[in-house]
DNA sequence: AGAAAAGTGTAGCACAGGCTACAAATGAAG
DNA sequence: CTTCATTTGTAGCCTGTGCTACACTTTTCT
């Protein structure tokens, strides 16, 4: 049985996951536009993730600030060293969640649902592990 | 590769999912401390996810709105059917992705941690692709 | 070039979920 | 029974993440 401590520090780390999934979220979708046309702009952003423009707007703009993404009035989106390295881990990290799922005999609609929502709370640990098993196929 | 229109809807559930996090979490955590002491307060609560009261108190506001608890002023928290059925749905995956995490060989601290952030992204597909692994060992 | 369409920006609103500081009620101990 | 610690409530603040409505650029098409 987990002791009182463990539970409160797994609460604590789920909150602080919250904080960076959207981050990782939008510098993936970011990645992912960028390769497949060129250049991102606000509005496939707000297409891709089911949202007015404004409030990609203002996502953009906490991402600029904490130096994930740049910006210029009326301009595309462009990701900085920062967010190219956080697009990438949270790319191969969905990458194996998602081999994982299929591995473990999960169909390819729940499992493409089910891994964005749980790469953000695999630890390296569990990542490692999942990588094993999907290997070990 | 998927389509336009599977990430779409791939990201609305993930939102979702996020507005039924928390009710999860907190009938998950009043029936465990209502099973170890017979009753849940407020406090309890508060040292349980490392909050202020005031937030608990909100929360559990929101969840008497939504017909989980009830409550009355300096009166414990109780459960309501519809919150004892989350509850029990709630810690039954939450053991099953436990289960499942050290089944796939990761350590009990990080099964612990992993599946709080987890249990709330599993499909019933892949808990039951879960609880099979977990049953073939 | 001028008009229409597409994309961005801004104002202002809502709710969730955090907080501190202070006030009031309840329960336990003297 | 009164005091004191514990618990709960309230006021007021913040940030994040969603929205509509309206204004302004930019691009595209004729």
């Amino acid at each position: 049985m987990a002791t009182k401590k463990q539970r409160v520090n797994r609460h604590s780390r789920v909150r602080s996951d919250h904080r960076t999934e959207l981050a990782e979220d939008y510098v993936e979708a970011i990645a992912d536009i960028l390769e497949a046309s060129g250049t991102c702009r606000a509005v496939d952003l707000a297409q891709q993730f089911q949202v007015s423009h404004v409030t990609v707007n203002r996502t953009i703009g906490r991402l600029e600030r904490d130096g994930y993404v740049t910006t210029a009035p009326y301009a595309p989106i462009e990701l900085t060293k920062a967010g190219r390295r956080l697009a990438d881990a949270s790319q191969q990290r969905h990458e194996i969640v998602f081999q994982f799922l299929l591995a473990l005999g999960v169909s390819e609609a729940a499992a493409a649902t089910d891994s964005e929502g749980i790469e953000h709370h695999v630890s390296p640990e569990t990542l490692a592990a999942m990588r094993k098993f999907v290997d070990s196929r």
